[in-house]
DNA sequence: GTCTATAGGTTGATAGAC
DNA sequence: GTCTATCAACCTATAGAC
């Protein structure tokens, strides 16, 4: 009973510091961020972080963890939540609906996480690289899948087209409190250009073929 | 004589310094870099930085306008090389690859400005902000132009559609070294997905677009 | 114009009281 | 567990020699 007691408390004040280093992370980066302000978010003093991190550098990874993770889990419940038979696509809609509604609601972690990568030591930056990479390889099945099954034109190259698409997703909290719109507005808006563009087909083909004989005359 | 030539070679040390500064900042951010580290790419001792610039954020203000400038002119550049007669979906493909060749291919500016972004003191960034959003009309111009001309389906919000793409750029130089792809391939993948999408039904109307582009380069 | 030397301030981290 | 006090390192910026 203590014991339990006595770690539920020192968890606590662990994720109250990780959360107030998640959101002055996120405000200011990794070097602009100072302890000091990192402790009055939390309402603590700088030296007291030590008890439950070893360094800023440890403290700094926690966040850049959980932010992958975070955003992996919303990507993947979206994705869980259609059931199996869903097609391709719409998993690929699903996943990016969890994962843009985490990035836009709920998340300093993952926007602190994006805001970082360039800032923190080197060591750092690798074991994150490769901790994104399963989030990235998760991405891949989704649109190897759809390729495979003849949702997704052969002549693209997965991979740009992943990349593509997510840095769409990973740019977007640096504008979309600007833009009035919802985060599920803004998905449908994504969803639909990825899968059908943006032209009126009919009209594009006619106006197209037109351009293309002006210009080959 | 003497006056131009003194002008010169100052000219000539302040580019060198705020190319030294352009790689330094995107390489570790703003307050990771240090005026020592940066005088030392320079071939300089940190000290003579202030011959040519007042202070550190006056030299990171310097590269930030550099970067938006370029980025700008290489855009614009794309879509003049068009001429009059182009239909609107070009010139924003235009638009894309001159802005994509120059953000992959030459820029320490551009990426270092996008990455600084959140670090430098807040004046700085408000006044970047107004900066960018010259830069923003001319996309939002050329997609109001194509929506106008039905090149664009009504129910896009040519806001958040504007700000997706340019997201996908602008993420784009976190993975593209690692793609093997070219900035050219890359930016016929996007204008691609844009233009028709992913899915197979399409792919005629892009083919007939295709001939067109390819002659304009 | 560039150098060296250094002032003045902030930072990450540690030590020891409670 | 948290506090206060403090250190050593590093930073931006300045001053003055050349």
């Amino acid at each position: 009973m203590n014991i339990s007691q006595t770690e539920s408390k020192s968890n606590r004040t662990r994720s109250r510091i990780l959360h107030a280093a998640a959101k002055t992370f996120r405000q200011h980066g990794y070097a602009s961020s100072s302890l000091r302000e990192i402790a009055d978010v939390a309402e603590m003093q700088a030296g007291s972080l030590y008890y439950h991190f070893e360094s800023k550098d440890e403290l700094a990874e926690a966040v850049m963890d959980a932010g992958v993770t975070q955003a992996c889990q919303h990507a993947e419940a979206g994705v869980a939540a259609l059931g199996d038979a869903a097609n391709p696509l719409d998993c690929i809609a699903a996943a990016f609906r969890g994962h843009l509604n985490y990035l836009l609601q709920e998340s300093d972690f993952a926007v602190a996480t994006l805001r970082m990568l360039h800032q923190t030591p080197e060591a750092i930056r690798i074991r994150h690289t490769h901790k994104q990479r399963a989030f990235g390889r998760f991405y891949a099945s989704l649109f190897e899948r759809a390729q495979r099954e003849g949702f997704i034109r052969p002549e693209f190259n997965l991979s740009a087209l992943r990349m593509l698409l997510l840095g769409a997703l990973n740019w977007s909290p640096e504008w979309f409190d600007d833009s009035g719109l919802s985060p599920d507005e803004l998905v449908d808006q994504l969803n639909q250009m990825m899968q059908c563009g943006i032209t009126p087909d009919k009209l594009a083909a006619f106006k197209n073929r037109d351009s293309a004989r002006r210009r080959v005359q």
